[in-house]
DNA sequence: CTCCGCCTGAATGTATACATTACCGCCCCC
DNA sequence: GGGGGCGGTAATGTATACATTCAGGCGGAG
């Protein structure tokens, strides 16, 4: 019928746009030529512009006027409000799924994950950085998959996934590990009570919990913007990460 | 440079696709072929094929495992959930904005709709009925732009135009306006409101009321799944209409 | 000197032929 | 009788040539 592989030209397409774009090599607002990209990547036009159109569904190019794709820019009041966004997203994702009821199963999953999450405080503090910042992407991750709406996780998907910048190449440094390793004890009490509150069927306080805990998360984009070097480029992956 | 005519083939093919969808011509689930479609419209693959990307961009339609588009299938949850997101997502932008502040140029725009929308009240129940829609569209849009967030507007957006049916094919009848009518009175002071509180800088105020506001087209929605006899075709659209 | 118009180049839009692959039914083997 | 492999077929994936259109420069005329 139809060809499904994912190491087809236009796969291979995607991902290397995708690594520019959020690795910063193509930054915010540069136009894509066809022409020049396909013959680099040897690959023609065609697979080329399907590839665009898709990172365009995702979020990561924006059509220009009369043709062609850019790269979309975000600018850091963009950043905070996906951060605002984020947090009203989840907050509705937890409520619906306290006033709607979640299988035991799947919260004792979440469970599960809050106490491997526990773990990471007693390691050493680098180390311990990069887990938490895996285990709690998991953490959201199941949140936005409870049951009780496949719009709303379908939103939160789109939002989490914005292009804001590289992840990798804005990682925290020592002094931001500091900063903000009191922040995560709060973050994973809240979590704990965000799980709780959605058992006990809570949805008014579940939704305050992850407001709150978006409240975090902006929070400490300000203290990062704060005091970085004036110019210095800001993690707004960072902000995503830390909360 | 390029072509930016938007009589071309690809925006031909949109068009068709999309009338055909959002007029029940095409039942969600149904699989879009390409060879017959661009035969029947006598244009080629190429821009039929970017022309389902975008509407895959929209939310018309889903990629297909194996490759394909699928049009998009939505059950009266999903109906549901989408009231409800766009409640939520119309009050943050009500918070941010009166957080933010409105130019008062703006905030009397909306005043200028929220009279005309007074209008419809005085005039024949089904012209009125007309009117209030198109106005009432007018004053979310409104609401939807005001400055302060692009991100959340952009989600907004999405959520608006999601592709449930034809809104003409449902247009409520005789007695649907009747029992409906009441509900417009509330509807209209819930905008009166909102624009007060949003005038007023009280974020949280206008939040709740645009998420009562929601409330209401869920409650609407309700009774018009209630009252219909079963098996009938249900108005998504009109939900979104009489709010 | 200025302005209008053509002309050329560069970029995307479109058509079409060909390649690839997933699905489905058939057949063989167990 | 059932299951697994195997091929045909139909649909999408890809390449490439050509069409279209816009922008900008260049030249000629007023």
């Amino acid at each position: 019928m139809a060809p499904r592989a994912k190491d087809n030209q236009e796969g291979r397409a995607l991902l290397t746009l995708r690594e520019r774009i959020l690795g910063g090599v193509l930054p915010g607002g540069t136009r894509l030529f066809e022409v020049p990209l396909a013959e680099e990547m040897r690959i023609s036009r065609t697979p080329l512009r399907a590839a665009m159109s898709r990172l365009a569904e995702e979020g990561l190019l924006e059509r220009a006027r009369g043709g062609g794709f850019l790269v979309r820019a975000f600018t850091v009041a963009d950043v905070i409000d996906a951060i605002e966004l984020r947090g009203v997203l989840e907050g509705t994702a937890a409520r619906l799924a306290a006033e709607r009821g979640v299988p035991e199963a799947r919260l004792a999953e979440m469970r599960a994950l809050l106490e491997t999450l526990e773990g990471c405080f007693g390691a050493g503090r680098a180390v311990a950085f990069e887990r938490y910042a895996g285990l709690n992407g998991a953490f959201h991750d199941a949140l936005q998959h409870l049951p009780g709406s496949e719009i709303i996780a379908r939103e939160l998907q789109r939002t989490k996934t914005l292009p804001f910048a590289s992840p990798s190449a804005f990682l925290p440094d020592e002094a931001a590990h500091a900063a903000f390793e009191h922040s995560l004890f709060y973050a994973q009490a809240q979590h704990r009570a965000l799980v709780e509150a959605i058992s006990a069927r809570e949805g008014a306080r579940a939704e305050a919990i992850a407001r709150e805990h978006a409240r975090l998360a902006r929070r400490n984009l300000d203290h990062l913007i704060r005091t970085k070097a004036p110019g210095a480029p800001i993690s707004p992956a960072l902000a995503l990460v830390i909360d």
